[in-house]
DNA sequence: CATGAATGAGGTTTCATTCAT
DNA sequence: AATGAATGAAACCTCATTCAT
């Protein structure tokens, strides 16, 4: 439906003002509370020239997600790949965590909303959680293998319990409070994670 | 507000119907899809009286919410105040919360979706967060004066971590995962804690 | 219905505070936004008990504006019935007119918008007019006995149309304009008539 | 306000069949016992389509008040505007003002209503009065410089006065009263108008 | 592709009136 | 007589979606 292979540039153009419209007056006026005609208005186009592109509101915020949820996969990548000091790592993940999720603090708040009503969203949510989960538990068995962590710590285990806490603290400061900081945060919530693993 | 202090005792037995129905009903279709027809419908009583009683749906979530709130407070008080082992003390109260949060665990995905919504709504939860957290953080610095736990600890700090990451995981298991049971989810929260208190 | 004849003393101190309460409300709302439960509230009943003395809002209306007729009617009797002088006889009639219009100026707006939509009112209007009009009309003749006013007036023609132009204007002056005084008033009125009847 | 100023011609179409539409059925059911749905369904359009032009009942009114009052006044211009007798004149005037009244008595009655209640409508009235007051003002200053009025009447005055009788009589023959004939009438009136001027 | 007027189902809220207590 | 909770018909208004231009 709303995948079209084929389109004109003018058409891929008219989508593309209708995201970002969307992601605007989402982070506004919230999941609940957004018109597709508000969406429309802001893009400058007319309501009718939303049906073209998108099947309904929860088609646009699916898309949408799928976007947001690629520019914040790509900056979380660690800007050397190299083996490093444990500490420096996670110190630097979570940087780029937290500032990744303060950018997007706003959209997120709905996708929260939407997780709870769409069928689809938590699949989406699901997965972006076991893709980091793995990439943490990987690292955690490399250092055990290392010698730096604790050989009775299960990285599995560990990987999960630390990445819910990461989410909620992140949604907690910057969704609910009105955190700005991040190098405190930064460090309020890597000392966290060293604790747990032995690596204080 | 709404309230009239319920003058009869016929008024506060409806009052109290529409609570219990809304509950149910709010639990079944969610926030959004809630419609007051539904609710009274399922109280037995005309749409009017709704009004009665309640200002809108939203007055009626508030109202409902303390009620819920109180219900889950109440329930934990761990059971024998005395002093007791640290690692004992802290898998009885987690066993409580998660047992209580499983209970109410399709009511508070409403209250999630009302928190991103309702002004008031955070509020209420913040206040429970800070009645938990101090009490958490008292417990702390008692271990920390008897020698059970390390001083270099910052008990606020614990609290608020240690608090924030129960919260998430209670959530993803119950509301998101469909987790059923509580002793081992009791043992890896616990493990945590103690973890990061340096109990283990 | 709402006549009825054998009532308790405490029934009819009731009725009382309703009218009372009724006409208060009115004025301050205006007919259409007064609620019966407002009424009620005022007089410190219960909305049944409104029933118990009223078929509905019109009756209660119909029973207030008889009163309020009877109390401006008994105050329109000038002071010394002997004959006087024409002018000076107008002029007072007229500052009565005035003063009461003013004092009731309220629930008169109530009464125009009555007439507008309830079938009995523009009766009781129109008996009020009548009545007026027939007294103008003797005075007028009973003046072109005596010389003082000219022939060729047709008095009922003449009854009729000063009798239009007061109300108006008592309307305007103090229902929509906002005019306190009615010493000018007064003068301004009495001026117009005396002119018309060639009395100046 | 409301009013997006009609982009299309069918837009425009569709406002103004709402407007006649609204205007049949306040003027046979009155302000109150006007239903929206009942002007949609008059003007064969649906519900929401009135919601695209109007913003409510009351905003709708105030066009049609507009609509209505440029009508009035465009009639009102006396035929040949030479230099003429100033009965005549008069007479003429009075003949257009009950004319014109006679034919939008019905629609009046609603205005009657709405100035009780609406905040704008006595304003959009009171200019009316001012126009029609000031042009009567400037014709009697002319007579009185031609010697055809005498010295001592005060234009202001004469202008107000005459024009507040003239509103009532005009709304108490054609609106409560019954009467069809215009030619009567306007002796009637002309004869009040002319004593008082010293003119007959 | 784009437009925006039209649709009407679906929800909320009010309030006159009744009736068991 | 008085109470006030309960009723439900009736109105209002919104907004996702369609479709003729």
């Amino acid at each position: 439906m709303s995948e079209r292979t084929a389109t004109t540039a003018q058409g891929s153009r008219t989508r593309g003002a209708l995201l970002r419209a969307g992601r605007r007056v989402l982070e506004r006026k919230g999941l609940h509370k957004t018109r597709i005609s508000d969406i429309t208005k802001e893009a400058d186009v007319s309501v009718g020239t939303f049906y073209l592109h998108f099947e309904n509101k929860d088609d646009l915020f699916r898309q949408l997600l799928i976007t947001v949820e690629d520019e914040v996969y790509g900056e979380l990548v660690p800007a050397e790949p190299g083996a490093v000091d444990p500490a420096q790592r996670i110190r630097e993940t979570n940087r780029l965590y937290l500032t990744a999720f303060k950018r997007n603090a706003a959209f997120w708040t709905c996708v929260e909303a939407a997780a709870l009503e769409q069928p689809d969203v938590p699949g989406v949510l699901a997965e972006r959680n076991r893709y980091y989960r793995s990439r943490t538990e990987r690292a955690i068995a490399r250092w055990q293998a290392a010698g730096q962590v604790a050989p009775e710590v299960d990285p599995a285990t560990a990987a999960f319990l630390l990445g819910a806490m990461t989410e909620r603290l992140a949604y907690l400061w910057y969704v609910f409070g009105h955190r700005e900081d991040v190098d405190q945060a930064t460090e309020d919530l890597t000392r966290l994670w060293l604790n747990y693993l032995g690596l204080a």
